[in-house]
RNA sequence: GUGUUCGUAGCUCAGCUGGAUAGAGCAACGGCCUUCUAAGCCGUGGGUCGGGGGUUCGAAUCCCUUCGAGCACGCCA
């Protein structure tokens, strides 16, 4: 379906065109003063130099013509030159009947499907999943599900950190601590025990233990540098050791994203490309790129056009050992080779914008990635502690687990559904209050995260995120609610909502939330390009607003007019599955009731 | 130092490719529940859009400059 506001900036070009300006002037936008239009067109400002004319006089002879438009109720004339419009209702209401029966409301397939990878998880193995790790999944899940609605194939990476020096030293504190296990044994031949030798609440200990201890003992350090690297050269007992790392804390990642709604088609890490590493830097020396500088490989990534100094992107360093840069480059290859992507995303912090921009130079440069392949960084901003502005921290001082953080969150709903329950005298069992504090938390956690843009920083306020008031998760969930019952008791009197027509009554809330709901291919598009899940926030929450005004002014179960009662309750059925939609794209859901 | 992001109401943030009186939410104050969930709705007060220039018929938006803040700048990820 094309956009509505296409579709009436084509009858204003023609109306442009027939009243002898330049077709293009008739562009239309959404109204600016929605006391005076709906929507408005300045054409006539930015024809008047052009034609030589008063912009007033271009405007009227416009509006002339469309006095016999079937789209505009309404074009007047405003000084210096606005022409302001409303559209008939019925244009919107024959709008809206079309979304309801076209795919995904209307939203046009693309022209081709891409091949997307999506790169968000960030996580590392054998450390517990922190605040810092919140925005990228959030951020990226929904990026993620919006390239998918919007029609692409995309595939969701959470390129685990997985083998440097944390997993050396993860296994020297094993040894120190049991060093009789066969893993340790050199000559040892046999197979190895099946269950690891630990759990994965011992592992998050070990691992912040094994890194202190080596920030103050050069020996400890020495020692798991020469483990790493006994790892990375096949040592069989300690690659034992590290599947055993590996299967327990990818258990717990993955117990961990499942509750915030985030899952990955890929469970890929650094781990994985190694093989490739020897082969990709032979490649990339052979091709002139990399030469060795100060003892470390670079390739050289500053352009004639650059205002500013890009160091080179290291490749090795001086001992030859490889770091991120190499594996992500290695990842990169490994990816072109395997799903030929259209585009890759990646989504991490953006203190890492500039790593980022050498390592998409370099790709390119080196002729990893072609230039038909769109490589993307969506840098997200920090979430800051409410009083300090700072990086969020525990009270003490310490970086805050995303476990404790979510159940912070979830904890305090729980106590809030409860109150409310009680305020209005109804019974809500243990098992309901608390699936539905969790639904209602993520939804208060991801709104207030997707609400702002992912580039900015911004401030985690626990207490404002589980207010129910205002603009959060929570209003939009109870707006859904709100409208599930409605559909809920009409169905019990008889009706059937999916077979309900939209009318139109001519009220002015109704026409308001059928202006808002007609935006919804627009704003996919939109979302989809700009990789702007903030976009959608933005407008479900106008979609609330609307409809619950709508819901102040209108009385639509005791409506004894049958027609006009279902028009409405097929415009509520087409609101609450644009919202349902729109939730999932931003990665959570609502509860039948809350 | 270089680059980069940003500076909008007491607080947290919107503001689409420049357009008419700069918008929300929270907080403050005042209304609205015998009627579809008041986690809602309606209203009031509150802003020299950091400062100064410029471009334009028109600038929060574009350009320059200045002040202030965050962040990044080859062997971390």
């Amino acid at each position: 379906m094309r956009k509505i506001l296409d579709l009436i900036s084509e009858e204003m070009k023609n109306a442009f065109a027939a009243a002898g300006y330049d077709g293009e002037l008739g562009r239309v936008t959404l109204s600016n003063r929605p006391d005076l239009c709906e929507y408005q067109c300045n054409g006539a400002m930015a024809g008047a130099k052009k034609y030589h004319k008063a912009p007033l006089a271009i405007a009227e002879e416009v509006a002339a013509q469309l006095k016999e438009s079937s789209v505009f109720a309404e074009a007047s004339v405003a000084p210096p030159g606005f022409l302001n419009l409303k559209v008939k209702a019925s244009f919107v209401r024959d709008y809206l009947r079309q979304m309801r029966t076209a795919d995904k409301f209307g939203l046009e397939a693309p022209e081709r499907v891409k091949k997307i990878i999506v790169d968000y998880g960030g996580a590392n193995v054998a450390k517990p999943l922190h605040v810092g790790h919140l925005r990228p999944a959030i951020i990226g899940e929904s990026v993620k599900r919006i390239c998918s609605y919007a029609g692409h194939d995309v595939i969701g990476d959470i390129h685990m950190g997985d083998w440097g020096l944390q997993m050396g030293l993860v296994i020297t504190e094993l040894k120190k601590r049991q060093p009789e296990l066969v893993y340790f044994d050199e000559n040892y031949t046999g197979e190895y025990p099946a269950e690891a030798p630990f759990t994965i609440a011992e592992l998050e200990e070990i691992y912040p233990t094994a890194s202190a201890k080596s920030k103050d003992d050069a020996d400890y350090k020495a020692e798991a540098m020469e483990a790493t690297h006994r790892l990375q050269n096949g040592d069989r007992g300690f690659r034992a050791l590290w599947n055993h790392i590996m299967r327990v804390s990818v258990e717990d990642l993955k117990k961990n994203y499942d509750s915030l709604d985030v899952h990955f088609e890929l469970w890929k890490g650094e781990s994985d490309v190694q093989d490739l590493i020897p082969g990709m830097v032979e490649q990339l020396k052979k091709g002139g790129y990399a030469y060795e500088s100060d003892g470390a490989l670079v390739v050289d990534v500053k352009e004639e056009t650059d205002t500013k100094e890009v160091p080179p992107c290291m490749i090795l360093k001086s001992d030859g050992a490889s770091l991120y840069n190499t594996t992500d480059l290695a990842t990169i290859m490994d990816r072109m080779e395997k799903y030929h992507p259209d585009k890759m995303i990646y989504v991490t912090d953006k203190r890492q914008d500039l790593y980022f921009e050498q390592i998409f130079r370099c790709a390119r440069k080196t002729g990893l990635v072609g230039e038909e392949t769109e490589l993307l960084h969506i840098g997200n901003g920090t979430m800051n502690d409410k009083d300090r502005g700072k990086p969020f921290k525990t009270r003490e001082g310490g970086v805050m687990r995303l476990e404790h953080l979510i159940g912070e969150i979830n904890e305090e709903m729980l106590r809030k559904i409860r109150e409310n329950a009680a305020e209005k005298g109804y019974e809500i069992d243990a098992g309901e209050a608390a699936a539905t504090a969790k639904i209602v938390g993520l939804a208060a956690v991801k709104y207030g995260d997707l609400s702002n843009q992912a580039a900015k920083d911004y401030v985690f306020d626990i207490d404002r995120f589980t207010s129910f008031e205002g603009d959060t998760g929570p209003y939009i969930l109870y707006t859904i609610v709100r409208i599930k019952s409605i559909l809920h008791k009409y169905a019990e009197q008889g009706g059937s909502p999916a077979d309900a027509v939209i009318q139109n009554a001519g009220d002015d809330s109704e026409k308001s939330l059928m202006l808002e709901l007609s935006r919804f291919n627009a704003v996919m598009e939109a979302a989809y390009e700009e990789a702007a899940p903030h976009r959608i926030c933005a407008f479900i929450y106008d979609i609330a607003n609307a409809f619950n005004h709508f819901y102040h002014e209108t009385k639509i179960l005791t409506e004894e007019d049958r027609e006009r009662q279902a028009g409405w309750i097929a415009l509520l059925k087409l609101t609450v599955d644009v919202l349902e939609t729109c939730i999932d794209l931003l990665g959570f859901s609502a509860p039948e009731r809350m």
